[in-house]
DNA sequence: GAACTCAGTGAACAACTGTAACCACAACCG
DNA sequence: CGGTTGTGGTTACAGTTGTTCACTGAGTTC
């Protein structure tokens, strides 16, 4: 399908992706600020001066690495907003979901909940447009949605950044209790606030302050 | 009242709190992680081996100023939960009153925002732990209000827990929106938000799956 | 097959880091 | 008052950092 690469140029992806690599596993028991050019290269293998042939800087890598993370969890939002069946379906879909998303990046998953408030102008703003998107997104699927008939703007918008905000939230509690009777408790507790919100939006418009 | 410290004490004291204060700066740009020993008392104006008569390493300051900055919130829980009124009004002054946390305590708010899932360890879990006892403390204020008569446990556990998650991530949306429109759409946001958790609330038990 | 391109190398740089040992001197206590 | 305590200062060390420069040699192109 796309052009076959030149040796020279696979090559060159292939210290680039080693380069990620080697960086989203030292982030995880550090936050990218303090992530150093060299503590990269070394981990791959590779010269310090060989970093600049992929990267400006670390904050340049760090970018990169948000594009890479939210790209592989974009098509999860996909299928959890395209998912069919009742309420209890559908949030039991959805929690099954995130948690099999952190088991296959858990690496990515840290990467977002660090550095969405981190110490990196550039990687903040990179992850602040690229959730805005998604909630545009989860946005649009919940304005077709028949319960959302008669929904504000405003209040389609509010339900849809909450949403996306419960998503990361309870991807980085799987992080931290991956396994065992603490991921059954996260499991649990994220299917009741996803009910919670479900019944929220249910009566949302019974009080009379819709428009 | 308390005994008057020495003047020896009192100047070590002073010391230590050039060196949180400076610190909490510095922060403002970085993540804990990152920031050096030498650069803190750089700050202050102190030599660097000083630092070691009143924190053991980085991670140990970042301890205290957890306890600092969480310290400085628990009174604010405390005034939002006792608050009286029926539900709009209570909502508004509780997110006014995070706003005016903000406001007075914005380094606070952006190392508890940013630290909560940074880089280092023992930071992280104090921060854990210390928003643990704050959801306890809700979940009391909630059991006893009669709106969540016939509630279980562990649903009033997660809804204690929604409503301090919510907290944090309104005071960090706001710590980004300091003034202006951006800070009245933070607001509006917020407003709905727990308008919308309210509304689930009301309704929780309507389905028939309490107990 | 010759000319060119360019990913990665190696050495050197000034600046920085945490921490150890020792010292000065003001505050404290008997 | 005299001796002790302990905060903070000074100097020094061994490592680390980002970045520069000139370079090599394999892949590419004509």
């Amino acid at each position: 399908m796309s052009h076959t690469l030149g040796v020279r140029q696979a090559q060159k992806q292939k210290t680039r992706r080693a380069l990620l690599d080697a960086a989203l596993e030292l982030l995880e028991e550090q936050s990218l600020s303090s992530l150093g050019l060299r503590e990269v290269t070394r981990a791959v293998g590779v010269a310090p001066t060989a970093f600049y042939r992929h990267f400006r800087s670390i904050e340049d890598l760090g970018v990169a690495l948000v594009e890479e993370a939210l790209g592989s969890l974009h098509p999860m939002i996909r299928t959890i907003v395209s998912t069919t069946g009742d309420g209890e379906e559908r949030i039991a879909r959805a929690v099954e979901l995130i948690a099999g998303h952190v088991d296959a990046h858990p690496a990515h998953v840290r990467f977002i909940a660090r550095e969405r408030h981190g110490g990196v102008q550039a990687v903040r703003a990179a992850i602040r447009d690229q959730l805005a998107l998604f909630a545009v997104e989860v946005g649009e699927a919940l304005a077709e949605d028949p319960v959302s008939a008669g929904w504000g703007e405003e209040d389609l918008v509010m339900l849809a950044q909450l949403y996306v905000d419960q998503m990361l939230g309870t991807a980085s509690l799987f992080l931290e209790a991956p396994v065992g009777e603490a991921r059954e408790r996260v499991f649990r507790m994220a299917v009741r606030r996803l009910r919670l919100i479900g019944t929220g939006r249910a009566h949302w418009l019974d009080g009379g302050v819709g428009g």
